[in-house]
DNA sequence: ATGCGGACCTGTTAGC
DNA sequence: TGCTAACAGGTCCGCA
C-alpha cells in the first residue's frame, strides 16, 4: 500500500502527537512481522522521549532521546493515534504507549511491516545504508539517472524502482510517472537520452509533490494518522485502467507485467 | 555488478 | 452461490 506519498502523509500527521512525548509502555500482540519485533525494543523504549520523526525512502525514524526506531509499513502497514481505549483489532500488533494516555497504534494485515531498533546512527543501518537519493531531494537529477543508467539493459520501470537507484517511487508512481513523461516502461534504462530523463525525474517529483498533497493514494484501506483516507486516486492516469482511454490520446491503456508488477501505460503516448 | 526469481503473509477479487 | 487460484501498494536475499 504505501509508496512514499504515504509514508510522508502518515509522518506528517503523526509526528506532532508523539515529538515530546516520553514512551510507557510497548505492547507488542504479534512479534512475527518482516523481521521479528526485537525483544530489546520492549526494555529499551519506556522511558525515553521522542524528539524527532523523520523519514528516509520509505522508512519512518522515530529518533529518541537515546535510539532510534525504525519501522518500515510494508504493503499494507498503517500507524494511527489513539485518544482513548479501543480494540485492539486482529490486525493490531504493536501498540507504543506515551506519558499523555495517548497511544501509536501499528496495524498490518499483511505483516510486511518491521520495526526495528538501534542505537547507533541511524542512517547507517544496514537497510538504510545503501539507498539512494531521495526524489524530492535537488541531488534526484537528470544527471544523476542518466550517468547511473549507463550500459544498463533492466527495464526503465525496474530501473526507477531499484531503491539502490531512488527510494520511494513505487508501482503506482512508477507507472504515473512514466506516463508523464511519455516513457515506455519496458525501455531499456541505457537507452534513454539526458532529455528524456529530465523529463521522467521532472514527472516524478511533480507526481509524489502532488500525491502528497492529496494525501496519498488509498486503494483498498490505506489511512492516514487520523484514519482518514487519501484522495490521489482520482488523479490517477494509467495505474489500475487496463483497457481504458487514455486521458491524452484515446488509446486503449495496455496492461502488463514487467518485473513481476502490474504495469499499465499508453501505447501511443509512450515509446 | 547486474538482474532475476523466490520469499515473507493475509485479504480480496476473478474465474470456473 | 461456493470454492480455488491469482493477485495485491514492498523489498530483501541468494543465485546465475
Amino acid at each position: 500500500m504505501p509508496e512514499l506519498p504515504e509514508v510522508e502523509t502518515t509522518r506528517r500527521g503523526i509526528s506532532p502527537h508523539v515529538c515530546g512525548k516520553r514512551v510507557e509502555r510497548l505492547i507488542v500482540r504479534q512479534r512475527q512481522l518482516r523481521w521479528p519485533v526485537p525483544a530489546a525494543l520492549s526494555r529499551r523504549l519506556p522511558g525515553r522521549r521522542i524528539d524527532d520523526m523523520r523519514r528516509r525512502g520509505k522508512y519512518l525514524l522515530l529518533a529518541l532521546d537515546r535510539g532510534t526506531l525504525i519501522i518500515h509499513l510494508g504493503m499494507s502497514g498503517s500507524l494511527r493515534i489513539l485518544r482513548r481505549q479501543e480494540g485492539p483489532g486482529p490486525h493490531d500488533h504493536i501498540d507504543l504507549l506515551l506519558d499523555d494516555n495517548s497511544r501509536l497504534r501499528f496495524t498490518d494485515p499483511r505483516r510486511f511491516g518491521a520495526w526495528l531498533w538501534t542505537e547507533s546512527a541511524a542512517l547507517a543501518h544496514p537497510l538504510l545504508a545503501q539507498l539512494g537519493p531521495e526524489p524530492l531531494d535537488p541531488d534526484f537529477s537528470a544527471d544523476y539517472l542518466h550517468t547511473l543508467s549507463q550500459q544498463r539493459r533492466t527495464a526503465v520501470k525496474n530501473f526507477i524502482m531499484n531503491s539502490r537507484v531512488v527510494v520511494g517511487v513505487g508501482n503506482i508512481y512508477a507507472n504515473e510517472a512514466l506516463f508523464r513523461a511519455g516513457i515506455h516502461p519496458a525501455r531499456a534504462a541505457g537507452r534513454i537520452s539526458w532529455t528524456r530523463y529530465e523529463g521522467l525525474v521532472s514527472a516524478i517529483k511533480t507526481v509524489l509533490n502532488e500525491a502528497i498533497e492529496q494525501g496519498g493514494t488509498t486503494l483498498r484501506d490505506f489511512v492516514d494518522g487520523e484514519g482518514r483516507p487519501g484522495y490521489f486516486s482520482q488523479s490517477l492516469q494509467v495505474y489500475n485502467r487496463g483497457g481504458q482511454d487514455c486521458s491524452r490520446c484515446g488509446a486503449s491503456i495496455r496492461d502488463t507485467r514487467i518485473g513481476q508488477r502490474s504495469s499499465y501505460f499508453c501505447p501511443r503516448c509512450q515509446r
